[in-house]
DNA sequence: TTCTGTGCAAAGGATTTGCATAGAC
DNA sequence: GTCTATGCAAATCCTTTGCACAGAA
């Protein structure tokens, strides 16, 4: 094999990019709509579902509007494309960005429905360990600790405080 | 304060007498439905669906037939009474036993969509130190992992095998 | 007898789909 | 020019609800 200069491999650094070939890979058109999504989705790392999405969105008449359904498609396909994954919280159906983040979970606020990430090691390992009991073979996992976040647990207290000091 | 006789104290051993106590202390009826779906839930441990469920009842005609509306009606009652608890797989929404089961959860195979049961104290051990560690208050969490189960995998390997035998 | 619980049919909310047209390649 | 993707409206799926009647207490 002949020694060659290093070449800049297909790497997608960016969400568009990796989306671009992703569409190119099979034969599927870089539109509009799909541009506008990309980007509205990737301008900012947060968790929303398809209401808050369209409500970010140029409104039907505007430049730009993208219909409900073609949202419900591509996010189908960002999902797909392993651009975001799926969370499903009480019966809300909710996004986040997949791509260039690292594996993580989530502690969910029930009082504010904050989602509130972190990343532990140790559960990969025991989740590993706990699979390999079962002779199970691992791809995933979804894990949600829920309960009440700090700023909530203060404001209850201030409020029970705010109460006592009236009698 | 007087010492007594040990009394039989108010326990609810079966999910039928748990369920009759959480009626009474209600001042709701126990009606004909109610038994019936307590009976055909709690016969079995497995997980199930309202569908599956409903397959499990006697046709719309027959004797003991219970409607669709009561079927959802009364589920959300178990959910509440403590008998039952919610689990979300992909859109599905299905349900198993809560009362008088040790906390678990559970590793989901994506091939046959089977749920194992497994319980680990180091899993609520890693949840309440992740929690700690952000002042998080916990009062439950959901893990699921996902992948696929050992029959699966063999079943597998064994059309594998079978295809090379061919060649 | 009283009032909760049920079945029915209809409504609701989220998501998907069929179809004619717009628009990327 | 060809053929995929989109917008629209309607359909679909799952679940909830209003109402008149049935049936526990």
């Amino acid at each position: 094999m002949p020694s060659q200069p290093l070449e800049r491999v297909e790497v997608a650094s960016t969400p568009t990019e990796r989306f671009e070939e992703y569409l190119q890979s099979r034969g599927m058109r870089n539109t509009k709509p799909r541009k506008i999504l990309v980007e509205q989705i990737f301008s900012s790392h947060d968790h929303f579902d398809v209401d808050e999405l369209l409500d970010r969105l140029p409104r039907k008449g505007s430049d730009g509007y993208v219909s409900r359904s073609t949202v419900y498609r591509l996010i189908s396909e960002f999902v797909e494309a392993g651009l975001l994954r799926t969370i499903e919280l009480d019966g809300r159906t909710v996004y986040e960005h997949d791509y260039g983040y690292p594996q993580h979970d989530h502690l969910y606020c029930d009082t504010c429905e904050k989602l509130i990430e972190f990343q532990s090691d140790e559960l990969i390992e025991l989740r590993n360990q706990l699979a390999k009991k079962s002779n199970f073979q691992v791809t995933g996992h979804r894990f949600i600790i829920s309960g009440e976040c700090e700023d909530c647990q203060k404001a209850k207290r201030k409020r029970t405080r705010r109460k006592v000091d009236l009698i």
